[in-house]
DNA sequence: TATAATGTATTAAGTAAGTAATACAGTAAT
DNA sequence: ATTACTGTATTACTTACTTAATACATTATA
């Protein structure tokens, strides 16, 4: 599993953590039944403590992305496609919100701020593509 | 000068104040040449220690958006409005950029994310006049 | 120059978040 | 049962952030 940890970002390793495996439940790269790997195999490849790793797992198993089995290892959970929008929808529906409280806040219109929005996606989507 | 605390909100106290300060400075409710409510007087109304409202205040100076003179009080600078302009282009891009960036991660469109935006926009605007 | 108003530098106390050390607990296979 | 894997609970260290106490510096004005 691709996953890579900037320790100089400002962002918690549990955070990077949770984000990137997040990311990749949701757009199938990791798909129910999937065993994560092991708290302590990726604790030694980032370089961490295992608790760090734990800590991650459970705010995955806490949104009901992954399953723990203790003993064993921890899984990807069957999500139906419907739940998996309705995730996707609330975890874009958090920051989007905050965009939208702070374009009316400092007076900016609905057109004008999706015009911004279009031009950040577009810039990310090319950067992201280039990426790849 | 309206400005309201909330003690609870987990949000510290110096950012509420920078956040409503350069919302009121943004949308002219604040002009050039306005005194600031004093240190001292802005903190016995908050309640709040005098160097809690001075480290504020010192975000919005280096921020360019007020001139302190000791001994005399603090004043809101002359910005003109191109500069306003991009100033706000600057505040709302940070946030914009956060939510474009989470869309392209969950494989969200670009017309799909601008509804979960008009969305947002729309409820919060309603609110917004509502309170006024 | 004395006074009373401004803001400020220094220091410290309080709190929360992140990370890690250690020892413990469950499971499978031999 | 033993072994060798899984994950976990408890505890504590560290760091950064927020806030506050105190004493100090600048300015206008009487």
């Amino acid at each position: 599993m691709l996953l890579e940890i900037d320790h100089h970002s400002g962002v918690p390793i549990y955070r990077q953590v949770i984000m990137q495996i997040r990311q990749q439940i949701m757009t199938d790269g990791l798909k129910e039944g999937d065993q994560l790997e092991t708290v302590r195999a990726l604790a030694a490849r980032l370089k961490v403590n295992p608790m760090t790793v734990s800590k991650a797992y459970s705010f995955l198993e806490v949104e009901g992305l992954v399953e723990r089995k203790r003993g064993i290892g921890l899984f990807v959970t069957k999500v139906r496609k419907d739940q998996k929008d309705q995730i996707k929808g609330q975890l874009l529906s958090n920051i989007v919100n905050k965009a939208a409280i702070t374009a009316i806040q400092l007076g900016i219109s609905e057109d004008e701020a999706i015009e911004f929005f279009k031009k950040h996606y577009k810039e990310y989507n090319s950067k992201s593509r280039r990426q790849k």
